[in-house]
DNA sequence: GGCCAGGACACCA
DNA sequence: TGGTGTCATGGC
């Protein structure tokens, strides 16, 4: 199992461009402009985060103490293209408020902050801190089960785990891992994940076995 | 015009 | 604990 999960690694590594993925527009304050691209891409295109994003960098809203110092009403407006603009906009606020001036930032701070679960809050630790953390989202979810590697409704806590275990805790290797499933998601696994081009269709378990996706629920902790 | 996107949360049973 | 409704914009 392990040997297979590096090499669906490397697969995605080799076809999609992983390296340095997560996008920095301007630069001044990475570790917040991480941060607010995670709360803003909740259930988002990223085309429309960057929208939102490039309307905070062009107000110079993008460090914490500027984010802090300004009234939310503004906020509002400027994130407007990402959507849920009243809720994202609450949240940033907060998560300015909250971390301005703080050196430990940790997973329950940040799961503290509303409008920050599970997922933005492991986005930043792993992006805007570099700490060694697995993200699960829908991709992850929907490659892992149609590979024939977890059932579709596993939880969040142990598909995290399945990966913690089973993968050396390396924040470059979970950086790109994550970035090549949501790349990959993103262009074939939509439609029709395992179809003769898809680049990972030796790895699928069902293939091997000829068991229907929908026919055979694998669990967490079987086969690893 | 409908569907979906790199979720989170309140509410209810 | 799990299911459902709500939040909202923009691209296809």
């Amino acid at each position: 199992m392990l040997n297979q999960l590096y090499k669906v690694y490397s697969t995605l590594k080799k076809e999609y461009c992983v390296e340095d993925w997560w996008p920095v527009y301007d630069g001044r304050e990475p570790f917040t402009e991480i941060s607010v691209g995670a709360i803003l891409t909740q259930n988002t295109n990223w085309n429309n985060v960057e929208k939102a994003l490039k309307h905070l960098i062009s107000k110079d809203l993008i460090t914490l103490e500027s984010i802090k110092n300004a009234d939310k009403k503004i906020i509002e407006e400027l994130v407007k293209p990402a959507g849920f603009y009243k809720r994202k906009s609450e949240t940033i606020k907060e998560f300015a408020d909250r971390v301005y001036g703080r050196k430990n930032i940790d997973r329950e701070l940040l799961l503290s902050i509303k409008g920050i679960g599970k997922e933005t809050a492991d986005s930043i630790l792993l992006y805007a801190l570099n700490k060694p953390v697995f993200v699960i989202d829908a991709y992850a979810k929907r490659l892992f089960s149609r590979l024939g590697y977890i059932s579709e409704d596993i939880s969040y806590d142990n598909l995290q785990s399945f990966f913690h275990k089973n993968l050396e805790k390396d924040v470059t290797l979970f950086q790109e891992y994550h970035a090549g499933i949501v790349e990959h998601c993103k262009s074939i696994c939509k439609k029709k994940p395992l179809c003769e081009n898809c680049p990972l269709k030796d790895f699928c378990k069902y293939k091997k076995q000829e068991i229907s996706p929908t026919s055979q629920i694998h669990k967490q902790q079987e086969g690893f």
